[in-house]
DNA sequence: ACAAGAATGTCGCATATTTGACATTCTTGT
DNA sequence: ACAAGAATGTCAAATATGCGACATTCTTGT
């Protein structure tokens, strides 16, 4: 299947939730570097698969991941793009669950992988760590619901724009989204043919300008203010 | 709007993800016990809005609350049960954004309410609080994603009988759902016709019996392998 | 510059779901 | 025991979505 590799979104680094290594000093990131060791992955390479049950926590230190799960009949999934400075797998490391997402590399990408063992006993000589990781996973939590809510309730053009929002970057005013339609189509569990219909009313009320393999949005606080003037009307 | 309030499921206390007081000592608990002050409320009543910006963490004592988001329309979606031992608002400590949830009593309910500076102070001071914590926020992410890979990749059927796996307690072989369809169906995104239809289904299949603002699992585990069964046939 | 592949745009038809209505069953308060 | 309200069960018509097919546009490698 085509679309088992980099469904790509090189340029966006930072997304949205505050990437773990922001919220450590450079000595503490210092340590954690000593601690783990690295792996390079190319553009689609498949760092973990769903139901993995070797237990770390893997940091990405250029590059970045995408976070999703395949389908039996290869569809992917979309949960999120990390880039520098998040981390993916902590809770193997905390909890017994095994792996839920498939993760493969987007672009060249360096991994800082450490051990659960490790890890742990890094946390518990130092509790900031511990604290940066639980407001992560605490901003990822809110994240996840907000998703959860536009699927249940958002009829699909207003669960398209809120996936687009909650998908691209904080800080960008005019972000470009790097995928393919059929991605995001899955991701939103409905077909290639109607989020094309959805992109198209968008692109209709000049809220994104759609491209090959991209997209863009036009304006990140329009789209957010008129996803909110429609918020009124349930599905 | 009838449904604003207790749409109940009493006697279910623990809830699937390990409650945040279970991974503390008798001392421990102690001791937030007395930073905290204790509030009451009847069946039904509102703890807290979304949008609310009132910070501080709130631990069930006695009782349950229900966590979802009521639509302009009074449609209540759920996202899970809270008992005894569990929290919510933890994420308005440690970080700055709004509550996304209403959060409302089931049953006569007993919270700890500890605020913001407070619950910080305790958490600097001994880091196995925000270990606990972690745990237990990694954990409900875990299952947030379980739940959006049904939303988005299951059909009816299974996606009912996933939720319903999720919304019942882990450690029952039978466990007593105490919901009304229509608030189960605008949980997953449906109509009460479709929801209803789906159950009426796994009721032919012999794997939950629906009742009046009630249903029973016959037995999770037997449930649990007929979702697995058919898990490779995707939407 | 060209061909081959990949992704988008757009059909019509089949299917699933919503909507609104109504009858039925169950529960609760008096 | 009864009436009133609440929730479920079910229907037909309207709507939305999925599916498969195909043409078109864009990209990439040679």
């Amino acid at each position: 299947m085509s679309n088992m590799r980099h469904s790509c979104m090189s340029d966006l680094p930072g997304f949205r939730v505050t990437p773990f290594l922001s919220a450590l000093s450079a000595d503490m990131i210092a340590r954690l570097s000593d601690a783990g060791f690295r792996r390079k992955f190319r553009d689609g390479q498949l760092v973990h698969s769903r139901g993995d049950t070797l237990r770390g926590i893997s940091i990405i230190e250029t590059g970045g991941a995408q976070v999703g799960i395949y389908g039996p009949d290869g569809t992917f999934i979309l949960t999120s793009y990390l880039g520098h400075g998040h981390t993916f797998g902590e809770f193997t490391v905390f909890t017994e669950l095994p792996r839920t997402h498939d993760v493969s590399a987007v672009g060249e990408t360096t991994l800082l992988q450490i051990s659960a063992s490790r890890f742990l006993a890094i946390c518990d000589e130092e509790p900031a760590y511990q604290r940066a990781l639980l407001v992560t996973s605490l901003v990822r939590a809110h994240r996840l619901l907000e998703m959860l809510d536009a699927l249940q309730r958002l009829p699909l053009l207003e669960r398209t724009a809120k996936f687009l929002l909650l998908l691209s970057p904080e800080n960008t005013t005019s972000p470009l989204l790097r995928f393919r339609q059929s991605d995001l189509a899955s991701s939103l569990g409905v077909s290639r043919a109607s989020l094309n219909r959805a992109l198209g009313e968008l692109s209709t009320l000049k809220l994104i300008e759609p491209g090959y393999s991209q997209l863009q949005i036009i304006d990140r606080e329009t789209l957010q203010s008129w996803l909110l003037s429609r918020s009124s009307k349930p599905r």
